[in-house]
DNA sequence: GTTCCGCATGAATCGATAG
DNA sequence: ACTATCGATTCATGCGGAA
């Protein structure tokens, strides 16, 4: 019933090679972006890009289960007024890898960051691309169903009536047979359109992304027990995310400064658990607020 | 004062050899998607679809003016499970050809087409891929600010509403008094995702793409009197809607089947335009009705 | 005249079946 | 083996008739 959240310090090219073949079921991750500015550490230019990352996603092609999933959360750059194309080249030469592109998922960044160009409009959406070793792959479509649209809801008035003998007679009288039908009208299936806002009020780490974007793609493609993995951990939120959610995981840094800061929040989490069940609870509550 | 549209019968590739260098302001197209069944006239294979589409781009390139925009609307379809990378090859191709990446732009789809698979989603956006001839061109931005208010909702669908409005007070009786309140809101400047929905109920003609969708770009790239093109234009919605914005444009459909309906469409608003004023109203209303 | 509901209809995709 | 056709799945939208 323990979860597992085991961190790395060092260059997922190499860090990588210690994990074992078809071991992972999900890698989620938002790698350094592309920048200009060399001196920065992570700053790859974008012309490196692609020979930079191909290493890594060989190794990942390899810890990754036969039946697992892959996203790759990115976005390129603009250089000199135009779109830099190293993500359109990352696709093509990972295919040649092995991997299979099944999908382009759009994240919508429903607060993105206010501005003003000559002739740009303000970059509100990233990608989210899917890769995956085979055809058939593990999709929990269920989990991720959402509230069905505006024609349910305008029309849901005059059915409340039903609704409530419907679910009378679930308190009631044992089974329904019309609630699962009901429950079923009343979720949909979600596009491959994500309307997330972009967490920007958190004090201290600045995550490259809000923690329901990996939620998602957790309860999308793992269960409870699967194994996660973020080679550019960052902050950490893929795998705090996931060890909420009851799904090991593996993070892998190359910052000392954030490994550390990683290292004792989990540290934190881990004493947390050793203490009695009532205190437990008053400081996982209390941790919950700051953490918001 | 008079808009021409000029449509013309034949295969894109030839047709553009009689335009001249350098007289298009802005070429909006959504070109017959890949498709596998080459049976069907318009079904170019995705392995096919670069080197079908080259040809046709360089002629565009040769014609766009330096300053002008081409906006091309595609999205790439599903085969053996995988998204084709015809577009993402296409894109490369382009900027050999001299073409700059300079936006893509997506279009969220909020009516996408329904179905369940057990390993995809609905797919309910497509791309706007905006190239250019050169780092500066031109981009009428305050055109498409939208009221501060309805950011999260149907903001391209409030702002159509408001132009057709606008239309009819100037057809009618003078400019309206509704421009102006309009005018006056608090507005902001768009992002670089559209939320449109697809014009699924048009009873005679199925377009690829809602008329708000060349409409916003009309409005963002062109200015009245200017030149618009669109070289696949199918039942001529970017036309239409160019005419009715008080822009020429030019459209070439190599079926004479689209060919014809959009020719008839055409000589009957140009029969409108000499009627007297009041018959003018009554069936341009009429018109309207039948179109709703 | 409003508001409300019924209904047809999509740039879709998969898997099975048939030639 | 490989390609062509077909049925099943499924939901936001707007028109048209009804209350």
């Amino acid at each position: 019933m323990s979860v597992k959240t085991d961190i790395f310090l060092g260059d997922s090219k190499d860090v990588l090679k210690q994990i074992p073949d078809n071991s992972v079921n999900l890698i989620f991750t938002s790698p350094p972006y592309a920048d200009q500015r060399k001196s920065t550490y992570g700053g790859i230019s974008p012309d490196k890009y692609v020979e930079w990352f191909l290493p890594i996603s060989k190794e990942l092609f390899r810890v990754l289960k036969p039946d697992g999933t892959f996203v790759l959360n990115i976005k390129e750059k603009v250089v000199k007024g135009e779109r830099s194309t190293y993500v359109l080249e990352l696709i093509l030469a990972m295919r040649k890898q092995g991997w299979l592109w099944t999908e382009e998922f759009i994240w919508h960044k429903k607060n993105s960051f206010p501005g003003k160009w000559p002739n740009r409009f303000r970059d509100s959406w990233e990608r989210l691309l899917q890769f995956n070793k085979q055809r058939k792959f593990n999709m929990y479509q269920e989990e991720v169903m959402v509230p069905m649209g505006d024609w349910a809801k305008s029309r849901l008035k005059n059915l409340s009536e039903t609704d409530k003998k419907r679910e009378n007679s679930k308190v009631g009288s044992g089974f329904g047979k019309n609630v699962s039908n009901w429950l079923n009208r009343d979720k949909a299936y979600p596009t491959n359109v994500l309307h997330l806002a972009t967490e920007c009020n958190n004090k201290n780490h600045s995550a490259a992304f809000p923690e329901s974007l990996p939620e998602w793609f957790i309860k999308l493609f793992t269960k409870e027990g699967d194994m996660v993995l973020d080679p550019f951990m960052g902050s950490g939120t893929t795998n705090f995310v996931a060890r909420r959610m009851g799904r090991h995981s593996i993070g892998i840094e190359i910052l000392s400064e954030y490994y550390n800061m990683v290292k004792s929040e989990l540290e934190k989490s881990d004493l947390i658990l050793f203490e009695p069940k009532a205190n437990y609870e008053k400081t996982k509550s209390g941790r919950r607020k700051a953490i918001r």
